[in-house]
DNA sequence: TTCCTTAATGCTGGCATCGTCATAAGATTG
DNA sequence: CAATCTTATGACGATGCCAGCATTAAGGAA
């Protein structure tokens, strides 16, 4: 039933791809996102939250950003972030329900043995 | 119709989230896994298909193997390769999926402006 | 204007990872 | 056994990214 083959991805999707994926490589990230997931916050909130220092969350809320994965806007002197997109929740979801099997597969490893 | 909230994902769980994307996030480990995905190779084909150094090739897919994305069987003195399941593939349409609709979107906001 | 608050950015040290060379480990053949 | 072929691993230089400090930029209040 495998159809024996999708194409192969092009060099530039594959970077692109990677480049995706790196920036869910950091828990920082992964963090805020899950933080601004339970609604809109400002960098202060998000502080408060987390205990990264403010440039710090800067910064990657800055990559965030330019990944479209969050937006902001401003409330005075303050920005206001918020979670844009459904993407990283789904991904996660996956990744996690294949952890799940392969553990409960290598117990029924462990019962067989 | 937005539950308000999923939970918040304990910072192990968030960890082990990152350490797979991080593996995800290399395009020669992203490129091996998409040939392994045409059908099981040895790491010769896999040489030749890449141009990747036999060593770097070896590493990489020793790290897929320890996160179950590869197996290998032996067959007599050559290692056998082969995709071990379909996350991958999964996670790399989702992301491509909203990529276009991004894109999409940037297409709109031109024509409007 | 000046002062204060908040967020973004230049710069830097430290750490992890990539990629290669050389070598070791494992399997097969003679 | 030795010789050879294939893959895995130790060591190392180069590169990239994180995380913090200090500074700058932007807004609002007096």
């Amino acid at each position: 039933m495998t159809p024996m083959s999708g194409d192969m991805p092009s060099p530039q999707l594959l970077e692109e791809f990677s480049q995706f994926f790196r920036l869910l490589s950091e828990p920082a990230r992964l963090q805020l996102i899950c933080h601004l997931k339970q609604g809109p916050m400002d960098v202060a909130a998000l502080i408060e939250a987390t205990g990264f220092s403010q440039s710090h969350i800067s910064r990657q809320l800055g990559q965030l950003q330019r990944a479209g994965l969050v937006s902001c806007e401003r409330d005075g002197v303050r920005m206001i972030y918020q979670a844009q997109d459904e993407l990283v929740s789904d991904l996660c979801n996956l990744v996690q329900k294949r952890m799940k099997q392969r553990l409960e597969a290598q117990l029924e490893q462990l019962q067989i043995a």
